[in-house]
DNA sequence: ACGACAATTCTAGTATCATCGAAATATAGA
DNA sequence: TCTATATTTCGATGATACTAGAATTGTCGT
């Protein structure tokens, strides 16, 4: 996977709506969903389902094929690998278990803007 | 990790300047790298790494400490180890295998609006 | 205290994204 | 063909995001 899909793949996912659309089809499977199934689910209006159903499958992490009036929406599975894939082999040194070794997760306190830790070897401050 | 630190990571690393940052601090480790080398190295003016950088802290992705003049970051492994899993439990069915059936990556063929595959009962159009 | 350096914050301009009503497009049934 | 349904496209609006110059803050060497 190229890292222009990747930048898509992310984005498309960095979206609530979006990322609860795609976690539904997954769990869906194959067989997938109707947009409007989707849509009532989510209590979202159609135009607002489209649209973001639409940014999924640009990022290639769904497919569509219509059934008489319906629209069904499933999963990419394969896509959602790659991007796990490149992830993994980018973004954590290679191996998961690497990325288990430091920092912290959530934003927590190392959110801060941060601490003097070599700092102050002459005197201190003299104006104020 | 929760969905709101899910989206903001997602969110943080769904652009080209922060997915290099990133990959490149990764790649790192611990001892990181000073805002301004990190900077020169991606050609960028310092205003806009700096937001950069912000954003991949306030996502978690980051930390920051400084050294004498210089602020220096580095990756926070656990929390991209928390982003994958989360994206391999809630978007791979669980596990990562499953990922590997159907679909196809990067936007090809599917990416096309869609096909009709179980229409038409009656005759065709009659108007044109 | 002063000057140079590293980085950030302020600020404003541009661009892209998200939401959704209204209108348009496919499909099915009678 | 006419009507109802499923979904999409159009268009307008408000909200965020990205970029980068100018000004600011923090730190060091002298």
């Amino acid at each position: 996977m190229k890292k222009p899909n990747v930048i898509a793949a992310l984005g498309a996912l960095a979206q609530e709506t979006r990322l609860d659309i795609f976690r539904m089809l997954v769990q869906k499977g194959p067989e997938g969903l109707p947009a409007g199934e989707i849509g009532s689910r989510l209590a979202q209006p159609s135009p607002t389902m489209s649209f973001h159903l639409n940014q999924l499958r640009f990022a290639g992490l769904i497919s569509s094929r219509r059934v008489s009036r319906s629209i069904i929406y499933s999963a990419n599975f394969k896509a959602m690998n790659d991007l796990l894939s490149y992830l993994t082999e980018n973004c954590c040194g290679g191996r998961t278990e690497l990325c288990d070794t430091t920092g912290a997760a959530g934003c927590g306190p190392e959110c801060a803007p941060e601490k003097t830790i070599v700092a102050s070897k002459k005197n201190r401050r003299v104006t104020a």
